[in-house]
DNA sequence: CGAATATATGTAACCGCTTACATTATATCA
DNA sequence: TGATATAATGTAAGCGGTTACATATATTCG
């Protein structure tokens, strides 16, 4: 018996199954191992087993002209090692993929990357497609570029010529505004979030959209900016509350904003709800901790996650026709409003 | 002027920069570019940018024999998806990583997943390296295959020929333990985890240590596994504070179970932590959150994670002895204990 | 200025697999 | 039984890079 190379490779399968290397490939793509006598196979298939074969996926990448494996693109900051809700995202897609045979890449954004070739970018990684998640506009690309190339891009917002996934950011807000104001709340504030977050912007717009069909006052002062963080909330809070005049209710474009915002609340000796109302948007399981339990929209991050994976699969097979897919957002009644 | 190719290749690259494409491979490898003249090199880059060019992965990969890809195992189960634990890591070893150039393939195990060959595994996915968090002892494995591949495992405990990475969950767990004792609890509870969790059981083994070596009582009936989930805590907490005499304090070997516990409870009408103190394990961000905020032992996950990583990238540089790191716990002193 | 040395570039084999096409063995039928 | 269809296997050219080695060009110096 010959020693046993390092690297048990295809053609040393062959070798020692006296066949060629392409009834050997056969045996190992489910297509084609129908093409290979029972015999054949089998004895194929028992010196792999035995040897511990499993063709190179890389070999088979680059030979096929795909990798059976999907990029996802997150952006960093610094709340983001905690945050839960771009944690779920990587979970499902992972899970769906998986179901489906591919492989899931991680690539987080350094804080200041910027990407400027989204295909540059997939070919590099060696990627079949990309799922791109909470990405700001990115202005250096060059749509066409971009449309041609299997991308979905999830609560980015939404543009022409890219497949895209969204919660409906503007009724979702739109029913925070309306339940503070079936609550009897008329000075409505908000922390408006990241001003380069596409969700965040969406939010503002359907509150505000609320606010004037119902003819509320709006006062700018209580529309504060806040990065998606527990301490930014906090400090936001801070300010927003100790105006002279102050909104009675606030809508935050995210639940650890709200978190933070509580905690400021409390500190000024507020009682939430019934001095101010919160409501906040993902329902993060910590939602269920605080005190009071926060109120808030949620998104459907299952289905949206599906949905973004199907839509990538379906692009990787056969570019096609764009699309754009807005789920429902829904709101879960707690304590805090 | 040619018309540019649907994929830009080195080759094409080379024909259009008129030099051959040994040439352009020196201009992308960092290692070798100087050996390129100054004008050649610019003359490339030049037409690169341009064609939006970069060299293919894949390519590299075969070629180089290596991916500059780690996977990132992780178990799979129902509490999963939200788990903030496994997040962090994930986050945090995508982020080193990525600092060394390096990507990440997540690969998040099917919930009857066996892993009876790492080799196979780490060759099929194309990956350089592994690392494993929260696997529990894998009987299949034969170890001497293990211990030439670059693998490192996290929170799976410590196994002879594989280089871990660990907190002291001992020392953690006799931690809350004494603080109870402290506090003058002499009656020891602990939801002890799920059966097959490496983490939980050094929890206990810990925890009942200390009780030994002070000589408390240890009432079998107050122990009781739980899986790793709130609902799960809730439910074991149920059945662990119905019981006619009950521990006065109780430990549990992780955050999300204690939550469920701090709800069973309330439900019941008990305080916390004056009818009942509670310790948890992780220092999830919703340990600030609950009422009271729970008191846990604090694991350094992005000591533990940057550790992993670099343990792994020696190892893949080249196959060194086994180590074994253990960091150490800290207890987060809040209100439920 | 020509030989020796250093620098820049080219040639071609190889990484491990896929696959169109060619070839051979086996089955079918008048 | 020989011609023909069918099934099984083999051959070899890629896929897009890397790199040892060969070659060509530039530089240095007695």
């Amino acid at each position: 018996m010959k020693n046993i190379p390092k690297n048990v490779t295809m053609n040393y399968i062959a070798d020692v199954g006296n066949v060629s290397i392409a009834t050997v490939s056969r045996v190992f793509d489910p297509a084609t191992k129908d093409k290979v006598s029972d015999k054949t196979f089998k004895k194929i298939m028992k010196i792999a087993d035995e040897l511990g074969y499993m063709p190179n996926r890389t070999a088979q990448a680059l030979s096929r002209g795909g990798t059976n494996t999907v990029g996802l693109i997150l952006p960093a900051g610094s709340h983001f090692s905690t945050s839960e809700f771009y944690a779920r995202i990587i979970m499902n897609t992972s899970v769906f993929l998986r179901e489906r045979n591919y492989d899931i890449k991680l690539h987080i954004l350094r804080d200041n990357e910027k990407i400027d070739n989204i295909s540059a970018l997939k070919q590099s990684l060696g990627l079949d497609g990309l799922i791109m998640v909470g990405i700001p506009f990115l202005s250096k690309i060059r749509s066409a570029s971009f449309s041609a190339l299997p991308v979905v891009m999830m609560n980015s917002g939404t543009r022409r010529g890219i497949t895209t996934v969204n919660v409906d950011n503007i009724h979702g807000s739109w029913l925070a505004a309306s339940y503070f104001h079936e609550k009897g709340h008329k000075k409505l504030g908000m922390l408006t979030g990241p001003s380069n977050s596409p969700d965040a912007k969406e939010r503002i717009e359907g509150f505000l959209q609320y606010i004037k069909e119902n003819k509320l006052r709006v006062n700018k002062k209580w529309f504060l900016p806040c990065r998606h963080g527990e301490t930014e909330g906090y400090e936001a809070g801070l300010k927003l509350l100790k105006q002279r005049t102050k909104p009675t209710a606030v809508f935050c474009t995210n639940d650890e904003a709200a978190f933070g915002l509580i905690r400021a609340a409390k500190e000024l000796g507020m009682n939430c709800p019934e001095d101010i109302a919160i409501i906040g948007f993902d329902n993060l399981s910590a939602t269920q901790y605080t005190s009071p339990p926060l109120t808030t929209i949620e998104q459907p991050i299952i289905e949206m996650t599906s949905a973004a994976v199907d839509l990538l699969l379906k692009l990787i097979k056969k570019p096609t026709s764009t699309t754009h897919e807005v789920f429902p957002a829904k709101i879960i009644e707690r304590k805090s409003a």
